[in-house]
DNA sequence: GCCGTTTTGTTCTCCCGTTCACAAACTCCT
DNA sequence: AGGAGTTTGTGAACGGGAGAACAAAACGGC
């Protein structure tokens, strides 16, 4: 009797996307803590938004709650991983081994996320000896290989920017349609192909920007 | 004659703030190739984004273009660096040197875009024999010492989850006043404090949401 | 079986950010 | 000097998201 799409909930919008991600590792907490139920109120705490906010998130989603009782935490848990699609294991290939390659292949919150990294690709041979996080570190050139063998849909690059563009466009011909890029540059893709950035700098500017705001706030006329 | 704030361009938009690093690196790359002017156009096309946000943008900082001309890349440059505030350099210190912590102290781009790591700091003894990136590794009780010494306002939290709103409290205590968090947790802060986060598994989590789409969207009605 | 309490799901309004479109202003050429 | 061509800076329209406020629904007590 719902006039609602019955399952497969349309067009979610992208700042709802965003926070999806932080509801679910709020309701991992809750359930490890042995919380069964939880309000609107409760989860948007732990969350760190606003509660009305929190709500029309899940409205999209669908009617997951109850009234007068709040959430299931497992069951919303369950339905929030469906919705973003980590309840399948994701496989990931991580392209520059370097300090920060290195670091990525080390991180355990991959695994338990619903990712799994297949491989570790760098150009430089003197790198195809490591071995990192019980991964050999193999050569660019079987990107195509691997990608084909694991169907590889997600690739990570930690280059130096100079490489990036050349690595993200080879992704693409090898049939990768998402990239996370750590390195500091523009990256263009063609449609049909998601593109994020990580980028610490750009982090650090905005909030050297508040600071000098908050020094010449409290300085006022010198003069 | 200008109605204009005449030096200090009051309230930035803060979606704004956050393109303007972009743009920064964007002209140290044109005048690294040589390129002395340019247009709107073609900064945008560099920078990644439409040509008019671009220039409404750069309206807020003042009128540094010239009509029919463009921008002089060096001193739209400088102008851009000096209301972000990285003309002068910002001391940093650096909190969990494991994997991650290891990748930013070795980041060479921290030192290059006006920030300079201080300190660098771990809970753990063991790891206070380490010299990473020509830093000894510190005890986290020197944090009060070295804040003080360097009048550090910014740190960098690359503990685990359990430790960092610990770690973040500390530091707020200490005297810092923005905090840039790798850990994927939430962190509360006191009014008048800055957190910015970078969180791997959102973004990953994120592309494999329009990946499931893509997915579903491929296969339509496949019963 | 009914009423009060609690909490969700949703509507409505406001605000911020994006984009279009164009007048103002500058250069260059004749 | 004047006009054609360019490009900036900004007013205005538009769309999306945030938050307040409330009606609908479920539970519990009697
Ligand atoms: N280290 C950090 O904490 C940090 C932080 C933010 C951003 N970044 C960015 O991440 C990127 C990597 O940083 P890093 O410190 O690990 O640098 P790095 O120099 O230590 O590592 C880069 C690795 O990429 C490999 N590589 C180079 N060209 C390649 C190519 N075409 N194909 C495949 N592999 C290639 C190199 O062999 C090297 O192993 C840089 O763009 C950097 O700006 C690093
Ligand atoms: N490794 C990655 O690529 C990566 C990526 C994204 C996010 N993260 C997050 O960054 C954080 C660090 O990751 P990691 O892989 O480097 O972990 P890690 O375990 O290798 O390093 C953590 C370091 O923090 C230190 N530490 C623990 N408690 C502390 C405290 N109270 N005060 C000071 N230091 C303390 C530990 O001694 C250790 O050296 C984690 O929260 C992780 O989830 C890591």
């Amino acid at each position: 009797m719902t006039a609602r799409t019955p399952d497969s909930a349309r067009d979610i919008p992208e700042a709802t996307v965003a926070r999806l991600p932080v509801y679910l590792r709020a309701l991992t907490g809750l359930a490890e803590d042995g919380t069964t139920t939880c309000s609107s109120e409760e989860l948007a705490a732990t969350a760190g938004v606003n509660s009305a906010k929190l709500r029309k998130d899940l409205s999209y989603l669908g009617s997951y709650g109850t009234r007068g009782v709040g959430y299931d935490v497992e069951y919303l848990r369950y339905q929030i991983a469906r919705e973003i699609g980590v309840t399948q294991d994701w496989p990931v290939v991580i392209v520059g081994i370097g300090n920060l390659g290195h670091a990525l292949a080390n991180y355990s919150g991959f695994r338990s996320r619903g990712f799994r990294v297949v491989a570790l690709l760098d150009a430089d041979p003197d790198r195809h000896t490591d071995v990192v996080a019980g991964l050999e570190v193999r050569s660019f050139e079987d990107l195509e290989a691997i990608v084909t063998e694991h169907d590889v849909s997600i690739g990570v690059i930690a280059t130096p920017a100079v490489a990036a563009q050349s690595v993200a466009d080879r992704m693409v011909a090898a049939g990768i349609t998402s990239i996370l890029n750590f390195a500091p540059t523009v990256l263009t893709a063609p449609e049909g192909v998601d593109v994020r950035k990580v980028d610490l700098s750009i982090e650090l500017q905005i909030l050297a920007y508040h600071e000098q705001r908050k020094a010449v706030a409290g300085s006022e006329d010198v003069s």
